[in-house]
RNA sequence: GGGAGCAUAGCUCAGCUGGUUCAGAGCAUCUGCCUUACAAGCAGAGGGUCCGCGGUUCGAACCCGUGUGCUCCCACCA
């Protein structure tokens, strides 16, 4: 059959994928043999394919394709995250254009949004994964909200929370006022940006001056270490400190980047051992525009150096004031709604939001002549990793999750390389995390996820339970038990004739995306449901490899190996690979608010998904960034057309008459190329082994593109009017399938296209199903004898054009005697290639010749056409330069007694080696040009 | 502020335990070619103070120190 002039992916991309599919080539079910495992990281349900995603996977399904070629049965499970957060947001956007406010719909309403959102918009991305060609098992498809996965999540929870590691508390969180919930301080991500650094002038309470320290103990609750000290200070003070400062100053000065907390500042704090305010600890100033009175006290804490050295302790908005505030026992007054804008607390500006109130209570305090002065300043804000708004440190109560426990063994399985991080410097990263581990706050106040499991009554006692019922039944118990109630009534099956006088409200709060995610390797495989003889589970567990990004070592990662360990008693991956960030030619990371991340489903229909691929992985060396560029992705599909055009040859040259002649100078290019064979998919092996995915593509571009094509296949062909060779063509007919085979991981679709075009197949007969052996032992002398080969052609090219001469102008070729044992028996390659009409060994020089070198031997040859003598004499003054210097250097070498002392024999020998060759050459070499 | 990494051809990167597989590959560039699979091609070639400076060594792209320049992670300096 005819094919087209050159490859067109479009025309068989799709075919392939559904018909891999329709085969269920992608489904694994357990079997005897060894298994390779994957879970995919679940993209957010809400995602579709960018360029990160389009490494990821596209690295994932080379391992799996891999993988299977070398037997495994392996697995690759798909799914989506349920991301509550970016979810919610766009049901709420989704909602809001539609005219529908989230706050006026109940729970269930927007859930059924949600919900009938998910259906609809949900999962596009997987689908995009096919058009990438990635070997997904569908059937395995999971969600982290599907109904088993919930009750995982759910018992998760009371399991924790049962083991003590679950509790409640008001602590300092990272409030989204956006997206108007908590977060982990993951979620957090600190930018540098400009901000003004105000300086405020507060004035001091005249009538302090009489007011002893004790009152002003009185005044704050209790007696603290640092009063101590600091009533010690004051007494040490000197007095030119009270002349030179106290007589002047009916202010105090701080230095602030959020006026507007202002409001709800509750003292000022100065640093003990600070000459210039010591004479004011215990005093009282005002804060301005509000007049409210609050001390001046004194902790180490304080930085002397910076701004005034006075610091605005505001313990609602700012998580050290808030530390300094429990030290002190200040209150807390919080000056802020939960969507961002100033409360009744305030007292001023009530209603308006933050950053609007930063500019106006500096107009307001200029005009009331508190502004000192107003600087310019750099410094690290925190912006919600969701949403992008500038985080509020807020006091709020929220569920958190104990690590330091779970942290201890997840830690020393990375250390030990029990599960192995590639690249290692991972390790560094994740061992400071888990050294450093904090508590986690596990509560998100939004509706789209997995609901807290904890029940409340009137009274704000909580039982956790699974269902309602269960927490009726719990509380009653609380509530019996506290009574004394200890009695037959509380054992009593009878719960009815209780529940009754007890209402119970369940936390409106969902948990974070993260507690669910962490348990994904295990619940994919049906882990809640059937913990003792899960057959799945004890053979798909644990996975082999993880394949993702640096940048969620701690989200997803860390906490996978905690609940593996926790519930598993068992790694969850035997080893992670972190993929680099993509990023743009000017090394900008790819990201949507950028703008710079490309089309991906549009460079896909223009180049194919092979070339795609192609594109992503030859540029992504291992656990580096990968600098994306279009262009290799045009490199990609020539590599594609280049294959097509090969099995045109290979077409042409199976439908030729045959020859039967296996001699060794006829058959050596097969001969040659089963090596070269080998030798690539043993280094391809290992490159894939260390996740050198690029490296490993390379070696079989070159290998197809090099070898196979340019040498090989030149050196197998025939004329048009000439016979094939039966050895050689069925030999290169198996190369190329061995070829498509070790390029299928990479290409999936053409190397399948192309094994079915090569030959007729039986049914089931597809490429993604084949495996290949490796053979250990590699002839080098074969392979040596190609390079010469290669070698000698190349220089007699080289010599052709610079002199030149036609490519088939004949010649007759001189080669030096070292090469008689060594080519003799395959001169005939040599012969057609070069278009010699003979060849000679000999190791003298040869008359009316061009001379050339190879290697570090001297060729001739000898043709009718003129040659230019001068091109020739320019060529070996050169080389006998080159080779004087060369003789000196390596003499002064041998000449050195501390090298011959200390070198190994085998470098000297080598250097005697080379004197020699080189004294030889130089001899050929001015023969030669005295022949001239 | 703490930690990690990187610096090799115009670009993107290989260079394992220091020693001719040690200065490499692919793009890009230049020069010939429409040679009967492929001009999305074929054949050939030219490009490098291996970031600077010191040190260790008979010998350094490689090991050590230092400086410079980038990048990333962590961190509560208002």
């Amino acid at each position: 059959m005819a094919l087209s002039k050159n490859y067109i992916p479009q025309e068989v991309e799709n075919k392939w994928y559904e018909h891999w599919m329709t085969k269920g080539y992608f489904n694994s079910v357990p079997n005897e043999k060894p298994v390779y495992t994957i879970v995919i990281p679940p993209p957010n349900v809400t995602g579709v394919l960018h360029m990160g995603h389009a490494l990821n996977n596209s690295v994932q399904d080379v391992l799996l394709r891999y993988a299977k070629l070398k037997g495994y049965n392996t697995c690759w499970v798909p799914g989506t995250d349920h991301a509550s957060i970016a979810t919610e947001a766009k049901v709420v956007a989704m909602l809001r254009e539609k005219g529908i406010d989230k706050n006026a719909l109940s729970r269930e309403e927007f859930l059924a949004y949600a919900w009938e959102w998910k259906e609809k918009y949900g999962g596009i991305i997987l689908q995009q994964l096919k058009k990438l060609g990635c070997g997904l098992d569908w059937n395995r498809t999971s969600f982290t909200m599907d109904e088993d996965y919930y009750k995982a999540v759910i018992d998760v929870f009371i399991d924790l929370y049962n083991k003590g590691h679950i509790y409640r508390g008001v602590k300092m969180i990272n409030w989204d006022p956006k997206a108007k919930t908590a977060l982990s301080d993951e979620e957090v991500n600190h930018k540098e940006v400009n901000s003004k650094l105000v300086y405020v002038k507060y004035f001091l309470s005249m009538s302090d001056a009489s007011e002893s320290m004790s009152d002003v103990r009185d005044s704050m609750s209790g007696n603290t270490i640092e009063e101590t000290s600091r009533t010690s200070n004051l007494e040490g003070e000197s007095p030119e400190h009270r002349t030179s400062n106290i007589e002047h100053r009916t202010s105090i000065t701080i230095a602030t980047v959020r006026p507007e907390t202002i409001l709800g500042d509750v003292a000022i704090c100065v640093h003990p051992d600070d000459e210039r305010y010591k004479h004011l600890v215990g005093k009282y100033c005002y804060v301005p525009l509000i007049n409210r009175k609050i001390p001046i006290i004194a902790d180490e804490y304080i930085d002397m150096e910076f701004g005034t050295g006075c610091l605005k302790v505001t313990p609602a908005h700012d998580i050290n004031d808030y530390n300094l505030g429990l030290k002190h026992k200040l209150p807390v007054i919080d000056t802020l709604n939960e969507d961002g804008t100033m409360s009744e607390a305030a007292q001023l500006y009530i209603g308006e939001d933050r950053f609007d109130v930063r500019k106006k209570i500096v107009e307001d305090l200029q005009a009331a002549g508190h502004i000192e002065k107003i600087e310019d300043y750099k410094n690290q804000v925190g912006f919600s990793e969701r949403t992008d708004v500038v985080i509020e440190p807020r006091l709020s109560m929220q569920w958190w999750c104990k690590m330091e426990t779970m942290a201890k063994p997840a830690l020393d399985v990375v250390m030990n390389d029990e599960i192995k991080f590639y690249p290692p410097k991972f390790k560094n990263t994740y061992r400071h995390w888990m050294e450093n581990i904090k508590d986690w706050c596990i509560s998100r106040q939004l509706r789209w996820g997995h609901r807290i499991p904890a029940w409340y009554d009137e009274q704000g006692n909580f039982v956790i339970a699974k269902t309602e019922e269960e927490a009726l039944k719990a509380m009653s118990d609380v509530r019996d038990s506290m009574s004394g109630n200890t009695n037959l009534e509380s054992t009593s099956p009878n719960i009815e004739h209780r529940i009754p006088d007890i209402i119970l409200t369940q936390d409106p709060d969902v948990l974070d995306t993260w507690f669910s995610s962490w348990l994904w390797p295990m619940e994919v495989f049906g882990w809640n449901k059937n913990k003792e003889h899960n057959k799945e589970l004890d053979y798909y567990y644990p996975t082999a490899t993880l394949v993702t990004a640096p940048e969620i070592i701690f989200f997803w990662v860390a906490r996978m190996i905690m609940a593996g360990l926790e519930y598993k008693q068992q790694i969850p991956f035997q080893q992670v690979y972190f993929t680099g960030i993509v990023r743009d030619k000017q090394g900008r990371k790819m990201s949507k608010s950028l703008g710079n991340s490309p089309d991906l489903l549009g460079m896909i229909d223009n180049f194919g998904a092979d070339a795609v691929r192609f594109g992503v992985l030859i540029a992504s060396p291992a656990g580096n960034d990968l600098l994306f560029d279009e262009s290799t992705c045009e490199q990609g599909k020539v590599f594609g057309n280049k294959l097509w055009n090969a099995l045109k040859l290979i077409h042409i040259l199976n439908e030729k008459e045959r020859s039967v002649d296996e001699t060794e100078s006829v058959i050596f290019p097969s001969l040659w190329f089963e090596q070269r064979l080998h030798e690539v998919q043993l280094l391809v092996e290992n490159d894939i082994k260390e996740f050198k995915l690029s490296e490993a593509l390379k070696k079989i571009y070159s290998l197809i593109w090099d070898d196979y094509c340019s040498w090989y296949l030149e050196w197998i062909k025939t004329a048009p009017d000439q016979p094939m060779n039966e050895y050689n063509s069925s030999k290169a007919n198996f190369f190329f399938e061995e070829l498509m085979k070790l390029l299928h991981p990479f290409m999936p679709f053409i190397t399948e296209e192309i094994y079915h075009q090569l030959k007729e197949r039986a049914e089931g007969d597809d490429i993604v199903q084949q495996t290949i052996s490796h053979a250990t032992d590699i002839n080098r002398a074969i392979l040596e004898q190609a390079e010469i080969l290669k070698h000698i052609i190349t220089a007699i090219r080289d010599v052709r054009v610079k002199q030149h001469l036609k490519p088939k102008d004949e010649i007759a070729l001189f080669l030096p005697e070292a090469y008689k044992q060594k080519l003799q028996a395959i001169e005939q390659v040599l012969q057609k290639q070069c278009f010699a009409t003979s060849i000679t060994y000999t190791n003298e020089t040869v008359a009316n010749a061009i001379s050339f070198v190879v290697g570090k031997l001297q060729c001739y040859f000898t043709t009718e056409k003129e040659i230019d003598n001068s091109q020739q004499f320019e060529q070996l003054k050169k080389d006998l330069d080159y080779y004087k210097g060369f003789l000196i250097s390596v003499e002064k070498k041998l000449g050195n007694e501390k090298f011959v002392a200390n070198a190994k024999p085998e470098i000297i020998e080598g250097e005697v080696k080379k004197k020699n060759d080189a004294v030889e050459k130089i001899r050929i070499i001015e023969e030669s040009l005295t022949l001239l």
